[in-house]
DNA sequence: CATTAAGTAGACCAAGTTGTCTACCAATAT
DNA sequence: ATATTGGTAGACAACTTGGTCTACTTAATG
């Protein structure tokens, strides 16, 4: 990727996450890029593919750090709650990758591009596909049985997904710690 | 409130809902509720109140629901596990009065008005307090320890937005289910 | 040397944004 | 009877939207 291209899909995701997507204009992504109008069309064809190009390079980043942090558990069992020590992290901005908090990116995104068959909204789809792939690895590791392996993931993901949220609306940035004793409880059946 | 004023915050809603609030305009909104642009402005002097309005409405319409569902619940226990089940009849568009499911009008506001200080983003975490207050005065009928049941309350919160969230951007029908049994093993430890 | 790709500034376009205003109508209340 | 309230249709203003285009510059490459 050109210089100029990762500039402004920088700038645009640190707009797009502290605005909102549709409250952001492609004027003021160049401005805020210092980049002329031509350039941001010559390499993004739309504002939608921009929208596109920013989803992905926030799963990256992501992703990245989120594998780091899970393999840093001594054993399997607790890498479930490295992710939630992981996301009390992020949300009280102690993430410098990740930015300050506000909310998740493609959660937010979903709420503006409802659209199933759209192809932001199955940027986003995948990207909990992705998470939720890493956290089933090792999950994989301590329960044999494949059905509740696959559930109890799902159910850690939801969990997940109800802390990010909680921390946005509410502001209430100790959610992801108020779960702990409930990833615990989870785990240690199995 | 007067007619005119109550078909336009229920236009509104509907469209907010199914296309989210920046990407629906003025003229759309009078054109659905067919009624004349002074007739709007009259009710609302801006979009903004008309936003709140909508967010009112909404939170009425989900608050007298869900008090309804509760207080069907045999005991104080099983209103945890009705919150979740209700959520799932609300997911598969089995209540008529929600309409079709599109996430929560609450989160999906939030993505979309982040400054904390802002009318719009604090009607959403009213809401979110209200619901909240709801289920605390069942599990305070069986945890008596003021901060056990807060708690525990809070957990319950959470795991219902990670329900939303995950039925929205996963199009998971299934997630409230999912969480059947985890509710069901926070409840039976009081 | 010549071509091509990547860049600049910014004018311009059609459409859409929120919001105001005029001119008129109909019912209701003092 | 007259004033007020709530309503109509729609023109209009001021601005923003995504996107195109011209004219020019710079740098790398065959």
């Amino acid at each position: 990727m050109s210089d100029k291209k990762m500039i402004i899909t920088r700038t645009a995701l640190q707009l797009f996450i502290n605005k909102g997507i549709h409250a952001v204009g492609i004027n003021e992504v160049i401005k805020q890029s210092k980049v002329a109008k031509k350039t941001l069309y010559h390499h993004f064809s739309s504002k939608d593919l921009l929208i596109i190009s920013t989803l992905e390079y926030r799963d990256q980043l992501f992703m990245q750090w989120l594998e780091q942090r899970l393999s840093q558990a001594s054993e399997a069992k607790s890498a479930a709650i490295e992710l939630f020590l992981a996301l009390d992290d992020w949300f009280n901005n102690r993430v410098t990758v990740l930015g300050d908090f506000n909310g998740c990116f493609f959660i937010n995104a979903c709420a503006e591009y409802k659209d199933p068959s759209c192809a932001i909204n199955q940027c986003c789809k995948m990207h909990k596909a992705n998470v939720q792939n890493l956290l089933g690895k090792y999950v994989d590791q301590f329960e044999a049985d494949k059905n509740a392996a696959a559930l109890l993931t799902k159910q850690l993901c939801i969990l997940k997904e109800g802390a990010i949220t909680t921390a946005l609306v509410q502001r209430d940035l100790a959610a992801a710690l108020k779960l702990i004793e409930v990833v615990k409880l989870l785990v240690q059946r199995h």
